[in-house]
DNA sequence: AATGAATGAGTCTTCATTCAT
DNA sequence: AATGAATGAAGACTCATTCAT
């Protein structure tokens, strides 16, 4: 009767579903917070209160819940981002929606963030990384190659280009929300801005309140460079 | 006769000196391979056909010789983007000169890089990781702070640019260089290009060859923020 | 309406029956192939795609299955070779004849030739193998008692013959069937040779087609002794 | 200085090789009186009263040393039999000296000859224990093979002869020595009177003590054949 | 300075068994 | 009769660290 879930392949009772998920969240939030490998089993099943057992009727290792909370996870980022800019044509505009989805998301779940982090460090987790980062940042490259083609932004490598907005998310994301305090709105705005501009680009009061586009940005730099 | 080092509060011969830092440096690699937890002690002193002992005389714990490996890391980063701007006065250019070096280093140290990604997803070491990473930031915000100051970038806050810096670094480094076979001059102009311009901006070739500032960037942009 | 067969003191249906039964020829199987330890319960009722409640409604531990198993076993050894002299009266016949049937019914149930070898190891089981050996044995001394008794066979110990046709079937059977592809007719003759005249006995070219019963054996035999 | 002893590549101090015997036979004990699998390391190092990491480091794990186990006992059995047949030269002598010596090794080591069983049950150790077997049966195979080439005893498969005689070496070793209470060098004469002769052949008194080969062993036997 | 030996708490995992449903 | 859930003791093995020599 009980709708199936895949879990070592086990047919689970929606209670068990229920115990399924409840493990695979605390393990993130214990994961996220200690360590992957300074949590034990031990201390998943213990700080649930239930028999060591349990773990491994769901689970078949620790390895393979992390990665099951890796996939989830970047999934889920995934879903979040597309979702956000489904009611979007514009393709600049879709650029844009997906940085602050990003950022957005990340806000949301910081210890996903981390255990991002992670998971790229150790080899045996860094593989299964690898192809979930590939698939977004190819969906975003994929819009910029669009903004590209239209004219609408200068001709580059989309890829390079997708892996730097990738770069700045995640380096404001956690330096001004994880490690700070910033509003995630702000923090999306800033994003948005610098990968829009770069530091030596307009500045968004410039862009912001201005159709003088003559106003050259910095006259200083091309002589410079 | 031989200069003294300190290690454990006791005094170093040279030869002791040598033992020290192979020791120092053969971990590094192992742990950016392995990872720090898989690595055990037992493998470094293993892999470097000596008792255990040895490691001990020279080391607390192989948690402190982990932070002395990212501290070590840290100021020697920083001493090298220090060096390579050292001859520049123009505020732009020592900029570029910084961002470049530190691709550079990045690409020269890539265990170092795994090793920082990974110290700072955990707790014991995130902390140590901060201060060193403040200081970078802040090494790189006082230099766009000038810039601003000089007019020859428009205002931003500069913290959140050197951010966005150190972001666009650290992916391009990991995806071109780490991860890819990219030329680590070549990724150095890539990263250099998309911190400047961020993905609106300027593209490289039109920057380069042209003193026609009058080209409007892309007044579809405008237009669509 | 269906009989009643008494398991953990439950009376069972029929349909109950097949399902211990099936349970018990399935872990025989799993026991043999993979040795009594290693074999889980999990892993009986897994490969039969049952929960673990039935094993438990059925047997009242693995001990007590595998108990069961070299009870049944054994008995079914005995009774088969009982069978197969049923209509034999010749001392000696019935010896042959035996000594045939318990290597063909060894040959028919590798799994559990391999099943006693084990249960002889360990402390747990070998007090029960003793118990049914001893029957096996003591029926196949008697047939040698009588033998002697008749002057049909030298005078020897029968216990102590007994236990070397044991070993001797014991040992071509494992050598020649379960890690060979003997044919178990021919491995009974070998077996049958072997048992019946030794090394230094009659060959079977010589038994076989001569009543010169006065060639005699091996005149160089009793000097070198 | 100290000699080496390959244990998982260390070099052993003479201490260091005295523990690592000392383990080795314990648990040949421990295994033998309680089973491989019943028996934990935990058992062997606390019987031992040394701490649960002392194992491990003259040890790969429990099963690198149980094979260590069965391959010494192997080795041993047979350099006792090569140097229990070493003076002699007759065939025939030879044999029996083998014969005899495959008891009196057994009797010696009772906990031996219970782990070959053992063994031979489980697959992850029948093949480690087939390679010694084989060597054991080929070895009383050629000197089969050389009586018979020399007349000495009627043409029959050596192979066989010797798998035979190991059968009832085995056997009644268990049933009279580890079992029982026999003299082992009784038991060794009953082994080589039953190999020798089978039960239909010559019995101990008729041989020993009569030139009268013209007795004809049992006229009847050939007779009911 | 350096070695091999030793420790023992701790790791992941398994498993016979019980139980509510 | 039968299921999936749960237990928790026990298993093999690891590892940072200490110590006698």
């Amino acid at each position: 009767m009980a709708r199936q879930s895949k879990s070592k392949g086990r047919t689970l009772t929606s209670k068990g579903r229920q115990r399924r998920s409840q493990i695979l969240s605390y393990a993130t939030v214990r994961f996220a917070s200690d360590g992957y490998h300074p949590t034990s089993v031990a201390d998943i099943v213990g700080g649930l209160g239930v028999g060591k057992g349990v773990f491994y009727w769901y689970f078949e290792s620790k390895e393979q819940l992390f990665l099951e909370i890796l996939r989830d996870a970047q999934k889920d980022l995934r879903r979040y981002q597309r979702d956000s800019i489904a009611d979007l044509t514009d393709p600049i505009e879709r650029i844009e929606a997906g940085i602050r989805a990003g950022v957005i998301w990340m806000a949301d779940n910081p210890e996903l963030r981390r255990l991002f982090e992670f998971a790229r460090s150790e080899d045996t987790f860094a593989r299964s990384m690898k192809v979930g980062e590939a698939t977004l940042i190819s969906d975003a490259a994929e819009h910029l190659r669009i903004a590209i083609d239209a004219g609408r932004i200068p001709c580059r490598d989309p890829e390079a280009l997708a892996h730097g907005i990738f770069g700045v998310t995640n380096q404001l994301t956690m330096a001004y929300i994880d490690h700070g305090d910033g509003d995630p709105a702000e923090v999306a705005d800033l994003v948005v801005s610098i990968c829009r501009n770069g530091f030596a680009g307009l500045s968004d009061q410039l862009t912001g309140d201005s159709n003088s586009a003559d106003v050259i940005v910095n006259p200083a730099w091309s002589r410079t460079v």
